[in-house]
DNA sequence: TTGTCTTGTAATGTCTGACATATCAGGCAA
DNA sequence: TTGCCTGATATGTCAGACATTACAAGACAA
């Protein structure tokens, strides 16, 4: 771990820079202990709050975790699955939010990737798979469901289809490109007619998985991003028409 | 901005959860300022070191900038797609490097993705994004190239690929799958047999999206997969076998 | 000898108060 | 009007102290 700061900015910055480019060395082992704080203060030549606002930020992106007591102490953490997908989500679903990216773009993205998937999700999908995805199918056709929990349910039913896929890497980059989109499809509003249609759509895509025939599973797709694009129009325009008529 | 703190745990980690919550929500609207941080101290009932280390959390997650001075503040920021992709490279590369996460895993999930970009790249694809690809296919033919900086080309050249679809948010989570897996890549040696067969590759796929055929192209692609799996399937028996013979 | 209890200790979590520093706004003089 | 100066306000940092937690070792009793 080094111990000069020459370069310039705040300190609690660098200290946090210096730990990282440490622990992404290699040179802390996973589940390593840090040195105490009051020994990293006097090691870095910093004050012990300093110290702890270098730690809070390596602790917010979960690098570190920390133990309060005797023999405890800061150690490198191993990010979960979980937990490093949850950070994914939030980081793309802030810059989707954040950056007023168009649904349409967005909408985009996740099809076509999606849509990428489906020839190994047609070759590995287990009986359990389907069962997961024809549950949410049926989720989605109860009534009486909210428009937030339909489109829950729909998030849920394309995580387990690239679940399906049953690659974990795989996986995590797309729960990122779907969760994300979440809040973006939660600003529409799904009408009886456009849920049957999409139900319709889901149980073909399903069925053509089932008979392990990918073309058939990807113009389903097709279909469906179609159709969600065509959604997303209807939104923009009803927005982009606010000023009302004469 | 609530200023209860019921949940257990430490204040500056309840804390952070509130403003970033009251950030998502959009009650603080970006570049919007939040209060000094001894407001906020007085606001939470806590002291200023503990707001800082709060503040320092989402600092670290790009969620706001700091600015002294007088009329200087905490604001929320707007996270640049490039600070975004930064943050989603170094979770991605966490993930695989910390994780034991097997090359062939990782290798597969970021072929998938790729692979289902080909269609569109062969539908938008300029003569810009076609120069920027043979270009680093000319640098990946250079002599004397060190295996890091042949991987790094490497890594380009799919970046370019992707960038080729015309879609920024595709590009956005592309770069993830690709960049972290560049620590990985970085392990295989790659003989000049190696090199020239990878560029060879290239070369077609290029050819390919040139010519607009995505089936073509595809079938490059899944040849480059199928390459990188035999030489990521070298490494792994290399490494399998470190008992040195009687 | 074994099991339980107590005490000690080292670490993080937090508070208080202060000083250093950067930046802007406004007043004052040339 | 222009330029400099000064004050105000905010973050950045420091120093020392106390609170809280959890483990470890020793004391004690069965």
């Amino acid at each position: 771990m080094q111990t000069d700061l020459t370069g310039a900015g705040e300190f609690s910055a660098q200290i946090a820079q210096s730990i990282r480019a440490a622990i992404l060395s290699g040179a802390l082992p996973v589940d390593g202990r840090l040195p105490s704080e009051g020994e990293l203060a006097t090691r870095f030549g910093v004050s012990r709050p300093t110290i702890r606002e270098a730690l809070k930020r390596l602790a917010a992106q979960n690098l570190i975790r920390t133990q309060r007591g005797a023999s405890g102490g800061a150690f490198v953490a191993r990010p979960s699955f979980d937990d490093s997908r949850a950070q994914l989500v939030s980081t793309a679903t802030l810059l989707l939010s954040l950056n007023e990216v168009d649904f349409e773009t967005a909408c985009e993205a996740r099809f076509v990737m999606e849509r990428g998937c489906l020839p190994m999700v047609c070759k590995r999908r287990t009986p359990r798979d389907l069962a997961n995805l024809r549950a949410e199918i049926a989720r989605q056709s109860t009534d009486g469901l909210s428009d937030t929990d339909f489109c829950a349910s729909d998030v849920a039913f394309h995580r387990a289809l690239v679940d399906a896929a049953g690659n974990p890497v795989l996986s995590w980059h797309m729960a990122g490109a779907i969760e994300a989109m979440q809040p973006l499809m939660n600003m529409i509003t799904y009408s009886a007619r456009s849920r049957s249609r999409i139900v319709a759509l889901h149980d073909g895509l399903v069925s053509a998985i089932d008979a392990g025939k990918a073309k058939a599973a990807q113009a389903q797709m097709d279909d469906l991003a179609a159709y969600m694009q065509e959604l997303g129009a209807q939104i923009r325009t009803a927005r982009s028409a606010p000023p009302a008529p004469i």
